[in-house]
RNA sequence: GCCCAGGUAGCUCAGGGGUAGAGCACAUCCUUGGUAAGGAUGAGGUCGCGGGUUCAAUUCCCGCCCUGGGCUCCA
């Protein structure tokens, strides 16, 4: 028969030929490298018997494709590896994940540290044992009494769920077998390059009414070098992250009187209000009204926006003289409350009202996280309130707001996800229809790439979600666009229509930044706390070399206080080289500095936090030099 | 909320049933030094909180709180 090669020749095989014959065929050399194969676009066995006319890539080490098989296999690996020192613990489901894999265990206790080091151990003897990694088809109802009868129960029930009278694939190696649809490495010795990182608890099925498995996590790599450079790539992580930064550079803390609660410092407060104060500015220039609502809001109105019912366990309350409060969990209901206070006619619509709105949420404390996640955030909040009509139009602009806003912070890698109707959801099906049409046109009309969340939509209406990536790759949502059909209706907003009647508008829940905490953590990592001029807490210092100059130092480092800028001098009994390192470690992005020819010609000599020396300029001339900085955003 | 690992000086961390350790930071003094660490001296701790075992607990045991990694959740 006839096989061909992906550069397009032709080799002729014996009937019956297997994908690792193919190889052998080809080469010794090949043969000893080869994983596994790709048989007309499909990823398969070495073992898979080829047909005449087959297209077979062959795939290595090398190959792109080559990680998924040995990420799997890696967690089979892990599987007999577990099983052969713990033999009680059942096998679950081990998939392939970002960077590695994981394999989750049901075992009467959890696994420790000193465990994870045995297992690694183990899977590295079996790996060099070099056990043939076979496949073999099953009957479905033999494999369920096959795991039933060995005591896998989560196996079993997997199996079960496969329809009557299909069959199954197996995997083996030596006596050990687990049910996967592979494909997988010809034998253990192909695996090498893997390590194990950490154990947690998760859910069967990802339900947490269900009972807690053992998660085991790895990373597999095809190389040694790829291995190191994972390693390495995690290790540079760690040092962007905000929380460490955060202590590093006197921006914030958090402590235990107060989880999920920051302690804003000066130099950290001084970042918000810059950043507070660009997005204030963004939102006057785009027809938002800034308002300030209350904290503390009686229950009755949480009661009519329907939040009591729901969400009372995630909110914070208090009371007094008969009285009960919730803490506000979000801004929604008092801006209805301030669009309530005067009769609209639908020419006042959109209307936008803008908020700094702080909100206390009891999150789980499993899930705080620095500054991403947290029991109180302030949102830069706004909602739209506006004719069903004028929803396409509202989005829209939202989009370029948003896009724009998120570039003069320096982020143009944003992740998109539109969210459609929930099973549970209040409004009828065609305004549901409109208002994802509304976001779907809205989104396209901008050529923008975006992933669907069918289903995830909020219950009062569809929405778009922007999410940015922090420094471990894990993704957080920023800025939101969510119409509302419910709350205007629930707390009594109207307006008069064209026609003299009484309408109920649409609101459009908006944030861009979403949680000013988490914006600001995620910038701390997009900078590595190297925060452009513009943003940097400190701007300058002005440092002098000897006490002769010391003077002249705090005359200028005045001079540009008075001229608005973040400047501090540094006037310390220490040589200069001191002083450039700390500042340099404290992220200034500029380090002026003047000794006596500086003092006496009215200069100064400026270094930038990357060491380079911009050399000696006038004062006049370096202030605008700044003010050019401190609009370019850059 | 669930599972695991942590919590020692302002920070980063070592230690371990019987006077508590380092580096950096801080203070004082010497030094006035030209672009990433000048020198000396010194101060600094309820070893997360509560209980138990013990002659003796920061150390061992139990409970709680918080932090970190996951899971679940995220209006």
């Amino acid at each position: 028969m006839d096989i061909r090669l992906p550069d397009g020749s032709v080799r002729t095989l014996s009937e019956g030929a297997t994908a690792f014959d193919l190889a052998n065929d080809i080469g010794p050399g090949l043969a000893r490298a080869v994983l596994a194969a790709q048989v007309n676009g499909e990823i398969c066995d070495l073992s898979r018997k080829l047909s005449d006319g087959d297209t077979v890539s062959l795939i290595t080490e090398k190959s792109e494709e080559a990680l998924e098989v040995i990420r799997h296999s890696t967690a089979h690996l892990l599987a007999m590896a577990v099983q052969e020192l713990f033999p009680e613990a059942q096998v679950t489901i081990g998939p392939v994940i970002e960077d590695g894999f994981y394999y989750d265990f049901a075992y009467e206790r959890p696994f420790t540290p000193d465990d994870l080091n045995a297992i690694e151990k183990k899977m590295k003897e079996i790996a060099k044992r070099g056990i043939d990694i076979v496949r073999e088809i099953w009957d479905r109802d033999d494999a369920i009494k096959h795991f039933e009868n060995i005591g896998e129960k989560y196996k079993a029930l997997l199996i079960g769920r496969i329809p009557e009278g299909e069959t199954v694939s197996l995997y083996k190696q030596g006596e050990w077998s687990d049910l996967c649809r592979g494909p997988h490495v010809p034998s253990t010795s192909k695996l090498k390059y893997f390590k194990l990182m950490r154990v947690s608890g998760a859910y069967w099925e990802g339900n947490s009414d269900n009972e807690q498995l053992q998660r085991i996590y790895g990373t597999a790599w095809a190389s040694k070098d790829d291995l190191k450079a994972y390693l390495h790539r995690l290790e540079e992580a760690e040092k962007r992250d905000h929380r460490k930064i955060g202590k590093a550079l006197e921006l914030f803390h958090l402590q235990d009187e107060a989880p999920g609660m920051i302690f804003w410092h000066p130099k950290g407060w001084s970042v918000w209000q810059v950043v507070e104060n660009k997005i204030r500015q963004v939102m006057l220039e785009n027809g938002y009204q800034e308002i300030k609502t209350p904290q503390v809001v009686d229950r009755k109105l949480w009661e009519k926006s329907g939040h009591w019912e729901k969400f009372r366990a995630d909110m914070f309350t208090t009371s007094t003289e008969n009285r009960d409060y919730a803490i506000k969990p979000m801004n929604c209901p008092c801006h209805v409350q301030v669009y309530n206070q005067a009769l609209h006619s639908y020419r006042d619509l959109p209307l936008r009202l803008a908020e700094f709105g702080s909100c206390h949420r009891n999150e789980p404390s499993g899930t705080l996280h620095g500054l991403m996640r947290l029991r109180n955030f302030v949102q830069d909040d706004a909602h739209i309130f506006c004719t069903p009509d004028q929803i396409n139009g509202e989005v829209g602009d939202f989009i370029d707001l948003v896009f724009k806003t998120y570039k003069t912070f320096g982020f143009e890698d944003v992740i998109i996800f539109l969210s459609d109707r929930p099973e549970k959801r209040v409004g009828t099906d065609e305004q549901w229809d409109k208002a994802e049409t509304s976001l779907h046109e809205a989104l396209q009309g901008k050529g923008l790439e975006y992933g669907l969340n069918p289903g995830e939509g909020a219950f009062y209406g569809p929405k778009i979600e922007f999410s940015l990536k922090d420094c471990l790759g894990r993704v957080w949502q920023c800025g939101t666009i969510q119409v509302d059909f419910s709350m205007p209706g629930r707390l009594d907003a109207e307006y008069i229509a064209d026609d003299n009647s009484k309408q109920t508008p649409v609101m459009l829940h908006r944030a861009i930044l979403g949680s000013m905490e988490r914006f600001i953590g995620i910038l701390i990592e997009h900078y590595e706390g190297k925060f452009p001029f513009w943003l940097a807490p400190v701007q300058a210092v002005v440092c002098n070399i000897s006490e002769s100059q010391s003077e002249y130092v705090q005359k200028i480092a005045d001079q540009m206080l008075q001229k608005g800028f973040r400047v501090e001098s540094d006037l310390r009994n220490e040589k200069v080289g001191y002083k450039v390192r700390a500042h340099t470690l404290a992220r200034v992005p500029y380090i002026l500095v003047a000794g006596d020819r500086e003092r006496d010609e009215g200069t100064v000599s400026v270094r930038s936090r990357s060491g380079e020396d911009l050399g000696s300029m006038h004062v006049e001339e370096w202030l605008k030099e700044m003010q050019a900085m401190e609009t370019e955003y850059r």
